[in-house]
DNA sequence: CCCCCCCC
């Protein structure tokens, strides 16, 4: 069986245009080492007719190669691009989802004669469309790129005379249909049928008015240009991010509503869509494409509610228009990052743009709202290249499916600032969390993680609460504690480690006061009568208490420590009232608690300090909690261990 | 015109 290349989408592609999950075969395959960050893979692509060597993979595709099924001859189902100019003008079309349908093997040899796809070569002008569709599913001609020439003009803001003379040329109208410029539907509330200004052909000769929907001759500026005193615009945007719909009550009535973040060169902007216009615009939104919007209303942004710099934000009404449209050099997402360590700066509940490498994840853990409502919720800790730490919750879905084993670059736009453990973020409804996305800052901290981040200890802005694990867990050798001289200065100090029991003092049990919260050993009066110092007061009964004498081990050293009541419980598995039980009615069953407790491993977390016993000075330890091992975090701090060893 | 993201 043949395999069909989709003709054309080279130079489609090269362009700019959009082109349906068009199928190309791998022709080279250049591995492009980096001095920082991770390698990066240059593809020369052939459709059968052109060749192109622009083709730089995302890196996230990396797997493709290193599982060997990238591989010259290799046929390739191009899911996702972008067609980015550089500012020498050349083109790089940047493959952001790909899959291999036909092997190198399968396909064996080069398909067709295709030669060097030159740019201008075919079309001149450039701007000169309508170029037919180039979807490999034969759909009919769409979406054409609009000319540079439309392009927002940086975000330098014009005054409104100005603006009224500055009219672009627009050549694109010359020779294409009002429908192949705007195959989406015109969606002005009026109900006009589908429109659009573009002048007719005897006055698009002179200076025509950018492409912009009827009855709203308006040039296309810059987002930044906006402010509530400018009625007349269009602007040009890249929908980052849509929320769902949403329905409210309040003193103030009802309504539905949904909202957009749309980004254009200049700036970023929230735009809300109520009730009527919610039906509207709803399903013509997507996520990732570009439409033009005229007359929304601009208001002043409530900051506390949004990272976007914008001072406005806007809302759309029965006279706003969104119409499609294509612009692949508009950019795909924009963040305004706060370091890590400027996050003590902020205020609570403030809503910032943060990245960082996810160091290590807590497990999901199940949590109730005071409104008594249950959900899912994770707890991760990222670090950025100043060596800060910070912890961060995701919540819900987004909880459960996060997968940090690999330690990616978590980037969140609109992260919440929580002042809980000091200082901690939060998703909220509008944040975005993108895992390892194609962003130069990503590749950057990347680049600076794996060479020496992942060695740092660094220093976390938010404190955790006692046994907690995370970033600032103690953690050492048994050996450590010797070597290091642990505990032999003036104030105690704790560390964790992992050890296991090789042995447990059977005599651990004492009886003591039974008074709730008094844990002292009572004096056996001998008249059935037993004696608190502590509460200085004789009771007829006692209770059992537990004071453990263990020996743990890790592979290098052993230690004594001592287990009060709650971590003697926890080694034994039993309450010390059972215990207490089994050691009076049942010596079998006692001795076996023993054994079963001897060569379990966990983690302790212990405090050292020197004292004096009987004119002996020796390191007392005491062990302050006992904690399953997570196997995967431990391994992750083994790892890190050694790559610290071997650097 | 909303602004609801929670738990320790
Ligand atoms: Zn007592």
């Amino acid at each position: 069986m043949t395999v069909q290349l989709t003709e054309g989408a080279i130079e489609a592609l090269t362009k700019g245009l959009e082109v349906n999950n068009p199928q190309l075969q791998v022709v080279n395959i250049r591995r492009i080492d980096a001095a920082s960050g991770p390698v990066r893979f240059r593809l020369m692509m052939s459709d059968g007719l052109h060749i192109n060597s622009s083709f730089m993979m995302a890196t996230q595709l990396n797997g493709l190669y290193e599982d060997h099924s990238l591989l010259p001859n290799c046929v390739c189902l191009l899911k996702r691009s972008v067609t980015n100019v550089l500012k020498d003008g050349r083109r790089v079309i940047v493959v952001l989802d790909m899959e291999v349908v036909k092997s190198a093997k399968e396909v064996g040899a080069k398909i067709g004669t295709p030669t060097p796809y030159v740019e201008g070569q075919s079309m001149t002008p450039q701007n000169q469309f309508p170029v037919r569709s180039l979807s490999s599913a034969g759909t009919p001609p769409s979406h054409s790129r609009p000319s540079d020439e439309v392009l927002p003009q940086a975000s330098r803001p014009q005054s409104e005379g100005e603006h009224a003379e500055h009219h672009t040329t627009n050549q694109t109208g010359q020779s294409m249909t009002p429908q192949n410029q705007f195959p989406g539907r015109s969606l002005s509330s009026a109900g006009t049928p589908p429109s659009h200004s573009r002048p007719s052909a005897a006055s698009s000769s002179t200076r025509s008015p950018p492409m912009t929907p009827r009855g709203s001759p308006a040039k296309v500026v810059p987002i930044a240009y906006l402010n509530p005193y400018r009625t007349k615009w269009t602007i040009r945007v890249r929908v980052t991010k849509k929320s769902s719909i949403r329905t409210w009550t309040n003193s103030r009535g009802e309504g539905r509503l949904f909202s957009f973040d749309a980004l254009d060169h200049s700036d970023e902007i929230r735009v809300t869509v109520f009730n009527k216009e919610v039906d509207k615009f709803f399903s013509l939104l997507e996520t990732g494409k570009v439409y033009f919007i005229s007359r929304g209303t601009l208001k002043l942004a409530n900051k506390q509610y949004t990272s976007l710099r914008n001072d406005y934000e806007m809302s759309l009404h029965s006279q706003s228009t969104i119409v499609p449209c294509e612009d692949p050099s508009l950019p795909m997402v924009h963040c305004d990052f706060v370091p890590i360590a400027q996050l003590e700066h902020k205020n609570k509940d403030s809503v910032i743009d943060v990245i960082g490498v996810c160091r290590s994840v807590e497990d999901v853990a199940h949590v109730t709202t005071k409104a008594s409502r249950e959900l899912l919720k994770r707890t991760i800790h990222l670090i950025d290249s100043s060596a800060n730490v910070v912890t961060l919750t995701l919540w819900g879905e987004e909880a459960e499916s996060f997968d940090g084993s690999c330690q990616p670059v978590v980037v969140v736009k609109g992260a919440r600032v929580s002042d809980f453990g000091g200082r901690s973020l939060s998703t909220v409804f509008s944040s975005t969390v993108m895992v390892n996305p194609d962003i130069p800052e990503a590749h950057q901290l990347r680049g600076w993680f794996d060479k020496e981040g992942y060695a740092l200890a660094g220093k976390s802005l938010t404190e955790f609460r006692p046994g907690a694990g995370g970033a600032n867990t103690c953690w050492k050798t048994l050996r450590d504690v010797t070597t290091e001289q642990l505990g032999h200065g003036d104030k105690a100090e704790y560390y964790s480690c992992v050890a296991t029991i090789l042995f447990c003092r059977q005599n651990c049990l004492y009886k003591a006061c039974p008074t709730p919260d008094c844990k002292k050993k009572v004096m056996d009066n001998l008249n059935g009568l037993f004696r608190c110092e502590k509460c200085n007061k004789e009771f007829p009964n006692y209770k059992h208490c537990l004071m453990l004498s263990a020996n743990i081990a890790d592979f290098g050293d052993n230690q004594w420590v001592t287990c009060f009541q709650e971590t003697a419980e926890k080694i034994l598995g039993h309450d010390s009232e059972t215990l207490g039980q089994l050691k009076e009615k049942n010596e079998d069953a006692f001795d076996e608690v023993f054994q079963k407790a001897n060569f379990t491993t966990h983690i302790f977390r212990n405090r050292v300090k020197l004292e004096t016993y009987n004119d002996e000075i020796r390191l007392k330890t005491t062990v302050m909690e006992v904690k399953m091992v997570d196997h995967r975090d431990y391994s992750r701090r083994l790892i890190s261990n050694i790559r610290k060893i071997a650097y």
